[in-house]
RNA sequence: GGGCCUAUAGCUCAGUUGGUUAGAGCGCACCCCUGAUAAGGGUGAGGUGAUUGGUUCGACUCCAAUUAGGCCCA
């Protein structure tokens, strides 16, 4: 017989644990992070995996500048996940992040900088290069440090880069094989122009904002009708005839060629009288008469013959079609202005006569085509008139607007003028208003072969999650118009062709290109600015059309939506390790115009396929209220704070609990409310290890059925249902179903119920117990199948828990061979249908019916402050009929379920019992336990006090004491 | 202005092909425990399903419009 110590807590077997309580996650990751930088964990992931197949989820490259935003945050979580995942499940799933690192913004910062250093004009285009590229580089290596810190795996030392010198031979390979293949061609198009940037600018560089702008309404006095038509103005030429346009841009009037009226409206010849006895006929789509009448302050003559002074008269009404042909004169310039015919008239504002200058205008381009009108922009690059202009050469077209509306004036050619607020585009960069201007541009035609066609196919074949992308990129290349290549800057790949300057043609050589492409290989796309022409080319080169021996460079640069359009044949297409098609690309839905397309553009152009199997594609991340962030309203939140307050930890767990598809909320509540729920799965964790800490990590898989112990049972039931669940959700790319899962198992399954009631089993049974043991193999089982299946979101706690459990069976030295140094070399966790009871978990949801019908009645007492802890309590249950067989069954194990020291059961209705009625008939008393509390169990029994030596514990303590 | 999308408790999410009183967890309130303790347990109160119409015997679920918000485009 031992010697009883008093102090009976020192023979319970409670959890032992150093795994902390507090997360610490700030400072905690980058001691994680170091771990898997010096074991080269993400190395020896993609060893183990080689040879096996290959998930290739390939990176869109975010432009290097700025420090990452949420937004960057997200999507690479986001591809950490599924990356993380399907490399445990035994993908080789490498991935090589990119930069995109070319473009307008850059040479923006840059052109700032050397403009504060006064040095902006004496920089050549070479030293600028290098500044941007110093600048990109900058970036690239902060990002690169962002994402790192976020826990994302990845060639972190080996990215690609849209400017290396491999990436942008590449890039004139692809570019080169449009231009064999025919698609590239050179036209006049009216593009959008920045005159402050001194660019073309793609749609993508566009911003709309309001604006105030002058708005007129113009009269173009008509000067001849077609023959025949001379009927349609019976007052002509006894009164002069205008049709009024109306404008916003009046600058542009300077390039007017022609008015423009929809076939299908009819338009009112309006007779009115400007006083001293003389009349004027406007011509005004009938739509809007009222209102412009009421504008220009006309009024109605009502039924008089004529029109006094101030008021006008409808005189005729004629069907737009029948007008066309009638010739104008320009308001201002002696030079005629055509009526014609177009659909995209519209009737919303204005006189239903649009006034078209084909050189300012993407439907005036469009309309003045079909007409074989000039593509005229008498405008530089700079935004100000050419001589062309006469009088106004020189002014900035916007300054013009007010002398032009001067001049108009003066020539008795304005109805009126007022101001306007619209939405206008303006310059993403510089955010100043842009001009419309014809210049000389690159295009890649999308009709060419069938481009257009393919394409569309291709997006069929394309596996698009959620599916309305598809229906989102199918409108859009549709019609989409011909991609814009070039641009005329210096940060960026050169458009490299080369031109005769004798006869304009292009050079189209194999070995030319081959060339080029091999110099940029070898240097990078410099050289194309450092080498004179004929170094490009062979010696004593002849132009093969005219003979000509003089050429000249093209010195526009590429658009940078086709140097990370390419990245599917520079990076996946030609890392051996890599496969193409891509398995999936995962970015925000803006890519649908962007990368998406760009990429496929490119891909169906050269290689006639889509590059992605499957595109995936997230919401924006806004605020609390739904609202987009921006600096203005104060509302944004930046990922590298919330690292810093809360850890990156929290960040990913935000993201996998977020329906990614929608638009995506953080807020400092939503933060809080995920920290809140880290901590549970922390701590339940914890307390997993905590109760492990004297296990043998031995199987006692056998013994689980051996001993019957159905809460085990169940609770192993219960794990593979966790476990269905969570790979489907991985699978089906619905994480925030992982985080749900997992949470609710942590909470409902574990912490609330089955941990709650093994508390007895786990301290006060002999440590070597086989129930005890059991217990602790589940127990063991639940924490490394949870740690796995937590691993691809919640990484960092994942590996220390990982990391904890190695430990501590390594100090057992048992098994340690079977536990790998990272969780990410584990295996992801598999069902096993051996443990998995459909008809025990049913029988359980029964039970659990009961349980809660008890704990209200136990609840009820406690109100009443009858009892407290409820192991005071001893209940007796009188069920209905139903219930008979299994409470029988279970007979031996209520008292632990309900955590109460004992339970009766009835066939009588007791007294003043809680009466359930979820459960009808069924009904609970509760009574306090006889006996007393045992003071090493908490147990009231009526052994206690039964042993001598030993007079404060029960029986069953005393036994596990004393034996 | 056009295209695509979203709208369920304070928060994050479930709700099978339209069919009883719309579920869960968190948070909140109250209580218990003090052997997971800057933890743990219990009970409870929270929803005119954005609004308005329509289809239907019946609508959170289907349709339309409106409102609010997001992305893309003009």
């Amino acid at each position: 017989m031992s010697i009883l110590s008093k102090d009976y807590k020192n023979t319970l077997n409670l959890p032992q644990t150093d795994f902390p309580m507090k997360a610490n996650l700030s400072q905690r990751e980058p001691e994680i992070l170091k771990f898997w930088e010096e074991r080269k964990i993400y190395d020896r992931i993609q060893e183990k995996n080689q040879g096996k197949t290959p998930y290739i989820l390939h990176d869109g490259p975010p432009y290097a500048n700025e420090r990452i935003h949420i937004g960057h945050a997200l999507n690479k979580i986001l591809k950490d996940i599924i990356v993380k995942y399907k490399s445990m499940k035994g993908f080789y799933s490498p991935f090589v992040p990119g930069w995109d690192c070319h473009g307008l913004p850059i040479e923006h910062q840059v052109d700032k900088k050397l403009e504060l250093e006064g040095i902006k004009d004496k920089v050549d285009i070479l030293e600028k290069r290098k500044h941007c590229k110093d600048y990109a580089e900058t970036f690239v290596d902060i990002q690169k440090h962002d994402f790192w810190r976020l826990g994302v795996f990845g060639d972190w030392k080996i990215p690609y880069l849209t400017m290396s010198s491999r990436y942008v031979a590449y890039i004139v390979r692809e570019f080169t094989h449009f231009v064999k293949e025919g698609y590239v061609y050179r036209k006049r198009k009216p593009v959008h122009w920045c005159p402050s940037c001194v660019t073309a600018l793609a749609e993508a560089e566009v911003e709309y904002a309001d604006k105030e702008s002058p708005s007129i309404y113009v009269k173009f006095r008509v000067e001849s009708i077609p023959e025949g038509k001379e009927i349609l103005f019976d007052e002509f030429p006894r009164i002069e005839h205008y049709f009024v346009a109306w404008t916003t841009t009046p600058w542009t009037l300077v390039a007017n060629l022609a008015l423009c009226l929809h076939p299908a409206y009819s338009y009112h010849l309006v007779k009115v009288n400007i006083g001293q006895g003389r009349y004027e006929i406007y011509i005004i789509v009938g739509k809007l008469l009222d209102v412009c009448m009421k504008e220009f302050g006309f009024k109605s003559c009502r039924d008089k013959d004529v029109p006094d002074v101030g008021e006008y008269q409808v005189i005729a009404t004629w069907g737009g079609e029948i007008l066309e042909g009638i010739m104008c004169k320009h308001p201002f310039i002696d030079r005629k202005s055509k009526v014609i015919l177009g659909d995209f008239v519209t009737v919303g504002e204005g006189t239903g006569i649009v006034h078209i200058a084909p050189g300012h205008g993407e439907d005036d381009y469009e309309i003045g085509l079909k007409y074989g009108l000039d593509i005229y922009a008498p405008v530089d690059d700079r935004g100000r008139f050419t001589k062309e202009a006469g009088e106004l050469e020189g002014q900035f077209v916007f300054k013009a607007n007010a002398k032009i509306i001067e001049i108009l004036k003066n020539k008795n050619s304005l109805i009126k003028e007022e101001r306007f607020i619209h939405s206008y585009p303006h310059c993403w960069r510089c955010k100043k208003p842009v001009i419309f201007r014809a210049t000389e541009q690159w295009f890649i035609s999308i009709e060419h072969n069938g481009l257009r066609k393919r394409c569309l196919e291709e997006i069929d074949r394309v596996n698009w999650i959620p599916r309305w992308g598809r229906d989102r990129i199918y409108g859009m290349v549709l019609n989409r118009p011909d991609w814009c290549i070039s641009r005329q800057r210096a940060w960026g790949v050169p458009i490299t062709l080369i031109k005769c300057d004798s006869c304009s043609g292009f050079i189209k050589e194999e070995e030319v290109f081959e060339g080029i492409i091999k110099s940029f290989e070898e240097k990078d796309a410099d050289i194309w600015f450092i080498k004179s022409v004929d170094e490009f080319l062979p010696s004593g080169y002849k132009c093969k059309k005219c003979g000509g021996n003089s050429f000249s460079k093209e010195m526009d640069i590429l658009d940078v939506w086709f140097d990370s359009g390419i990245s599917h044949a520079a990076v996946i297409g030609i890392d051996k390790r890599l496969n193409w098609p891509a398995d999936i690309y995962l970015e925000g839905s803006d890519q649908h115009r962007g990368w998406f397309q760009s990429s496929l553009l490119t891909a169906v152009g050269t290689k006639g396929k889509a590059p992605y199997k499957t595109v995936l594609t997230h919401g924006f991340v806004v605020d609390g209220q739904g609202k987009k962030m921006s600096k203005s309203l104060g509302n944004v939140v930046a990922p590298q704070e919330v690292i810093k307050s809360d850890g990156a930890e929290i960040l990913r767990l935000w993201v996998s609990a977020k329906d990614y598809r929608d638009d995506i909320r953080i807020s400092k509540e939503i933060l809080e409310r995920l920290t809140e729920a880290y901590r549970k799965i922390r701590n339940t964790c914890r307390f997993l290890l905590g109760n492990l800490y004297d296990f043998d990590y031995r199987d006692y898989s056998y013994a689980l059925l051996e001993i019957d112990s159905k809460i085990d049972r169940w609770a192993m039931s219960r794990l593979q249902t966790l476990i269905e669940t969570v790979t489907s959700a991985y699978e089906n790319f619905n994480f925030h179903e992982v985080f749900h899962a997992l949470y609710n198992f942590c909470v409902v399954d574990m912490s609330s119920f089955y941990l709650d009631v093994l508390k007895d089993r786990l301290y006060t049974f002999k440590p070597g117990s086989m129930e005890r043991r059991v217990t602790q193999w589940v127990l063991y089982q639940i924490l490394s199948t949870m740690t796995r299946l937590m691993a691809p979101v919640l990484s960092f706690t994942a590996e220390e828990v990982w990391q904890n459990i190695k430990q501590r069976a390594k100090s057992k030295e048992q098994r340690e061979e079977d536990i790998e140094d990272s969780v990410f070399l584990a295996s992801f966790p598999e069902v096993d249908e051996k443990y998995y009871d459909q008809e025990l978990e049913k029988k359980w949801d029964d039970l659990f019916v009961l349980r809660s019908e008890v704990n209200k009645a136990l609840e009820i007492k406690r109100a009443e402050k009858f009892l407290g802890n409820s192991l005071e309590a001893k209940v007796i249950l009188y069920p209905p009929e139903r219930y008979n067989a299994l409470l029988s069954e279970y007979r031996d194990f209520l008292p632990a379920f309900f955590i109460v020291s004992a339970v009766e059961i009835t066939d009588q209705s007791p007294d003043a019992s809680y009466k359930s009625r979820e459960i009808e008939g069924f009904e609970v008393k509760v009574e306090k336990a006889s006996g007393a509390k045992c003071q090493r169990c908490w147990n009231w029994s009526e052994s206690v006090g039964r042993f001598k030596e030993a007079p404060e514990i029960c029986e069953r303590c005393y036994e596990v004491i004393s034996g």
